[in-house]
DNA sequence: TAGTCGTGGCG
DNA sequence: TCGCCAAGACT
C-alpha cells in the first residue's frame, strides 16, 4: 500500500496538467471548477471557467447574479440544472455561511447541486481534509486495481470501491492523492485505449497481470438511443422573431428557445410546426421557407431539428404561452445575448453566418 | 432504484 | 454517418 501510494503520488507531482484552479486552490474556483466537471471532460470546461472567474471572481459577485445571465455564460455547457444549483448554491453560502464555503463534506453536501462526490473533492482539494472523492474515474482505475469483476455501477461494487478508497487516503495528502487517481484516470488508465505501458501502477495492477485490463470496468448495460424529428419555427413580425423562455423544470429549464416539439408518426415537419405553433401559442401560421435541418443530440435522444420561417396566417394576436414562462419578438441581434439550447443556437449562428438574418427578418422585405 | 438531464469529439 | 462516450446530482 505505502508503494501504490509513493508511486501515484510521484507520478502525479511529475503529470499534474496546470490548471488555472490549481494555481491557488482558492475554495470558490475549486468548487465552480467541481460542478462544471460533473460529466463533463476537462478541455471543455476550463475556457467555461476562466470566463466565468473573469465575470464572477468571488462568492459575493456571483450571489448577486442574474439566472439570465448565469445560463447565458453555461450556454453549451450542458445539464442546465447545474447552472441553476450554482447560483443558488452562491446564494445560500452568502446568507447562510457568511460568503465562505464549509470545510466539512456533511455540510457541503447539503447545499444545492453538491452531491457526494463533489462534497468529497471540494473537503479535500480546497480544504485538505482526509476524505474521498470517487468519481467514474477512480471507479475504473479501482476496477482494473483490483480486478473488479461485476459491473461499478452495482451497490456491492460501489460499497467496496468507497471502503477501499477511503482506506487508501495518504494523511494530510487528499488533495494531491484524489487528483491523481482522477488524473491517471484521464490521462493513462483510460476507458477505450488505455496506456499500461506508461501507467505508474502497472506493476500493481491486479487485472493488468491477469491480462483482463481490456474486460475491466464490466460495462453497464448499453442506453438504446432514440432517434427523433423535431420541427421548430421562427414566427416574424416587423423583423423580430418570436422566443419563448422553456419552463423551470425538464430539459433546457430556463432557456430560450423556438416554438416546436415532436413530428409525430404519419406527420410531416410541416405539419408538426404549425401544430406546435398552435397548441403552444394558440397562433395559426404558415410556413414561408424552410431554413435547415440541424442535427445534434440530447441525453439519449438523437434529433434531426427541422426549422422554418413563419408568417401569421390571420391577423397577429398576442402568443399565449402554454409551454413557457415568458415570451417576446426579438431582433436576431439581440438573441446572441440569450441563452438557447445547443441545436438552437446552431441554427442562428447558421441564419447570422450565412448572413440570412436581414434576408430573414428584415421588415422592408 | 431507475430515469432524467446536454454536449461535442472520436473512431 | 453514427454509435459511444466523458470529473454526478436529483427525483
Amino acid at each position: 500500500m505505502a508503494s501504490l501510494r509513493e508511486a501515484l503520488l510521484c507520478w502525479f507531482a511529475e503529470n499534474a496538467r496546470p490548471l488555472p484552479w490549481r494555481e491557488s486552490y482558492d475554495p470558490y474556483q475549486v468548487w465552480l471548477s467541481e460542478i462544471m466537471l460533473q460529466q463533463t471532460q476537462m478541455e471543455r470546461a476550463v475556457g467555461y471557467f476562466q470566463r466565468f472567474v473573469a465575470r464572477f471572481p468571488d462568492m459575493a459577485s456571483l450571489a448577486a447574479a442574474s439566472e439570465e445571465e448565469v445560463l447565458k455564460l453555461w450556454e453549451g455547457l450542458g445539464y442546465y440544472s447545474r447552472a441553476k444549483n450554482l447560483l443558488a448554491c452562491a446564494r445560500r453560502v452568502v446568507a447562510a455561511h457568511g460568503g465562505a464555503l464549509p470545510h466539512d463534506p456533511k455540510t457541503l453536501q447539503a447545499l444545492p447541486g453538491i452531491g457526494p462526490y463533489t462534497a468529497g473533492a471540494v473537503a479535500s482539494i480546497a480544504f485538505a481534509r482526509d476524505v474521498t472523492a470517487v468519481d467514474a474515474n477512480v471507479e475504473r482505475v479501482f476496477a482494473r486495481l483490483f480486478d473488479l469483476d461485476m459491473p461499478v455501477r452495482e451497490a456491492r461494487t460501489r460499497a467496496f470501491i468507497l471502503e477501499t478508497a477511503a482506506a487508501l487516503v495518504p494523511r494530510g495528502k487528499a488533495r494531491e492523492w484524489n487528483q491523481a487517481l482522477m488524473e491517471l484516470g484521464a490521462l493513462v488508465c483510460l476507458p477505450k485505449r488505455p496506456r499500461c505501458s506508461e501507467c505508474p501502477l502497472s506493476g500493481q495492477c491486479e487485472a493488468y497481470r491477469l491480462d483482463l485490463v481490456f474486460e475491466r470496468p464490466v460495462p453497464a448495460k448499453a442506453v438504446d438511443y432514440i432517434p427523433m424529428d423535431v420541427a421548430s419555427g421562427l414566427l416574424v413580425r416587423e423583423g423580430r422573431v418570436f422566443i419563448q423562455k422553456r419552463p423551470e423544470t425538464g430539459v433546457w429549464a430556463g432557456l430560450w428557445e423556438f416554438p416546436g416539439g415532436t413530428v409525430e408518426s404519419g406527420e410531416t415537419p410541416e405539419q408538426a410546426v404549425v401544430r406546435e405553433f398552435r397548441e403552444e401559442t394558440d397562433l395559426d401560421v404558415a410556413i414561408t421557407a424552410k431554413l435547415a435541418v440541424v442535427r445534434h443530440g440530447y441525453t439519449r435522444y438523437r434529433v434531426a431539428l427541422h426549422c422554418f420561417a413563419l408568417r401569421d396566417l390571420n391577423d397577429a394576436a398576442e402568443p399565449a404561452l402554454h409551454a413557457a414562462q415568458e415570451g417576446r419578438f426579438a431582433t436576431l441581434a439581440e438573441l446572441s445575448g440569450l441563452a438557447f439550447p445547443a441545436g438552437h443556437r446552431k441554427l442562428i449562428d447558421q441564419l447570422v453566418g450565412q448572413n440570412r438574418g436581414g434576408l430573414l427578418l428584415d421588415p422592408m422585405r
